[in-house]
DNA sequence: CTAATCTATATTAATTTCGTATAGATTAAA
DNA sequence: TTTAATCTATACGAAATTAATATAGATTAG
């Protein structure tokens, strides 16, 4: 019942680029630097977020990602739906064929609220949601880009 | 993000013996068979869930097990509890200090309330409802114990 | 040109999940 | 009192998944 370091990493990704929203494009580098996550690995996730139209990138030199539009209104099940790619909280939510008894299992609705239920607490927070946050608590000093107030 | 085999085989095991709830003890080879499960994957299942008292056993032939206590007094959430040995949906949900930045991460605070969001759906169902669900649908005929009507 | 950046895929390492195997304890019933 | 049916417990192994690294390349500002 873990959620995996794809949409974990992903999302304190996409916080970073809302951090940054309405500025110039963000390097890959200093995020996996100030995060403190393998720039490698970043880059595996940025493919899907980008094919989504979550993230838009420049290349070259001063090149780097921003958000594809504004913090309030990406969610974080936007980004968590594209990153988990696995079958679901349980094989059989998706896809009832996979199982016989998928007719006349009492379980099977159990896993499917619980999916329910994890969409909607998703669905409910934005990235404009986590930025506020943040800034409760941390010190703006030293970041690769000029956060807002 | 998913929802391993031991909670959903476990709470597969737990709905056999609420039907079974108030007769005599339910072998584990007849749960098997009828729930098309491993049997020694069932058998370690039920050590932690026995340690939870939620079921209990009675042992040579004509033995088995049964629950603890009556089918509406135990919820989904008892028995996942108990089956999900993991972290939980992030390492740092439940102990802040695998991760320097918890006190100051925003998304810490994501997975926090998909935890609480599962806990809440899953304490809101228990095996009654699940008994009762299955009875719409299913022919009793041919089962180890004689369900109630 | 060239160095900085993004793009894409392949490969490896680590971990977890799933299931089996083995050895034993208890007890009803013949 | 023996035996077979059941539960108990731990150890082991195979498969799948996750996490991360490696390699090769494309684009472009300066």
């Amino acid at each position: 019942m873990k959620i995996t370091t794809r949409s974990r990493y992903g999302t304190r990704l996409m916080v970073e680029l809302a951090q940054c929203w309405g500025q110039a494009p963000v390097r890959l580098g200093g995020i996996a630097q100030q995060e403190d996550l393998p720039a490698k690995y970043l880059e595996q996730l940025i493919i899907p977020l980008k094919r989504a139209e979550l993230i838009s990138s420049t290349r070259g030199p001063s090149g780097g990602y921003s958000l594809s539009r504004s913090p309030e209104t990406i969610t974080v099940w936007d980004i968590v739906k594209v990153l988990e790619k696995e079958e679901g909280v349980a094989p059989c939510v998706n896809d009832p064929l996979v199982c016989d008894r998928s007719g006349m299992c009492p379980t099977r609705d159990v896993w499917n609220k619980v999916a329910l239920a994890i969409e909607n607490q998703l669905t409910s927070i934005t990235l404009a949601d986590l930025v506020g946050e943040e800034q409760k608590d941390i010190d703006m000093g030293g970041k690769t880009c000029t956060r807002k107030k």
